[in-house]
DNA sequence: ACCTGAACACCGTTCAAGT
DNA sequence: ACCTGAACACCGTTCAAGT
């Protein structure tokens, strides 16, 4: 049976999490398809469009389980921190995988849509819009940057500490600098 | 007159600045050196080993300029977040120059050595080493995550606002956040 | 000490032609 | 619609040999 585009990108991950994003190569992807070099671009436009949808598989189920989350009536800072701690999950899952999507961002519609309603949420428990787009996106390039250093730096124990526990105080001060300010916020509109 | 490594990765950070990472080559350098392929193997051990030199070239003046300005008696808090703009610029300053920090860290002794005087400066200033650590580490993933996003994506200006704009905005949370923490700590220990 | 010349073992991508 | 076969224009790195 012929492929399908979705089972290229699936075996592109896989291929990563083999051999790593330095020796990933279009030409061990498509030996592993058992197809000619050539036959790949049939499917997808360029390597590096192939990818930016290995990221967006990566990132997706993050953006998922947000929604889901959403559904309790939890805390709006325990959500955030919530969410960095899946998304560093999903990056250290896959070899590379910060690396991968600090080069190659997935912009698809689908995580754009899944956002929008992180947005709304955030604005019903009573965020400013803007403000929690800021929010989100703090989060997002602090856990990058994180996860980037612990994948790219071999033995990444700073100060003796393991890097969860790190990662977890890190956090907790981003999101607390989040509280300090939306309390700030509410006392003066409550003046 | 023979090359000095010194101008081999001064010449190699002038072809990032004109090129960009993706078309950076080996062969265009020595092109540009005016000298064989095979040249740039007697100062350099491999093509990685010059692109990390070349992201230490970026991130010195940070350090330095860092070690200058706690010579005042400045507030801390103030002295990260001049800290996490003065990065942002020095990345800003060349192309890609986050994604090329991010995959090739600059671990040379020197910043090292500016790193631990930093820390020793924060401790006089009554915050505890570890505390320290994680502060700077966290703002450095931030900001190292933040400008990967406004060098990657062609048009960051999210929420229509500048994104600069932003970045002072996020800093400012982050930093309000280790003010927090820090004065939640003073509480206990006056007691 | 510093470089040349030439080779080696790779890459991503295109595209006519096949089925 | 999906792939083959073969080519094109590149790569990083090594290493004997030269000066």
């Amino acid at each position: 049976m012929p492929l399908q585009r979705d089972q290229v990108v699936q075996a592109a991950l896989e291929l990563l999490d083999e051999v790593g994003l330095d020796a990933f190569t279009t030409r061990a992807l498509t030996d592993r398809l058992g197809v000619q070099r050539g036959a790949l671009y049939w499917h997808v436009k360029s390597k590096h469009e192939l990818l930016t949808a290995v990221a967006g598989l990566i990132t997706r189920p993050v953006f998922e389980q947000n929604e889901q989350d959403e559904q309790e009536d939890s805390d709006w800072a325990d959500g955030f921190t919530e969410f960095a701690h899946r998304l560093r999950a999903a990056m250290l899952a896959h070899r590379d995988g910060a690396r991968l999507i600090a080069s190659h961002v997935p912009q698809n519609p689908q995580d754009l849509k899944h956002f929008e309603a992180n947005l709304a949420w955030l604005e019903g428990q009573g965020i400013p819009k803007d403000m929690a787009a800021r929010f989100g996106d703090t989060i997002a390039s602090y856990v990058t940057g994180y996860v980037l250093q612990e994948q790219t730096l071999p033995h990444y124990n700073e100060f003796g500490g393991d890097s969860s526990a790190t990662f977890t105080a890190c956090v907790r001060t981003i999101v607390l600098g989040m509280r300090t300010e939306v309390a700030a916020l509410a006392v003066l509109t409550d003046d």
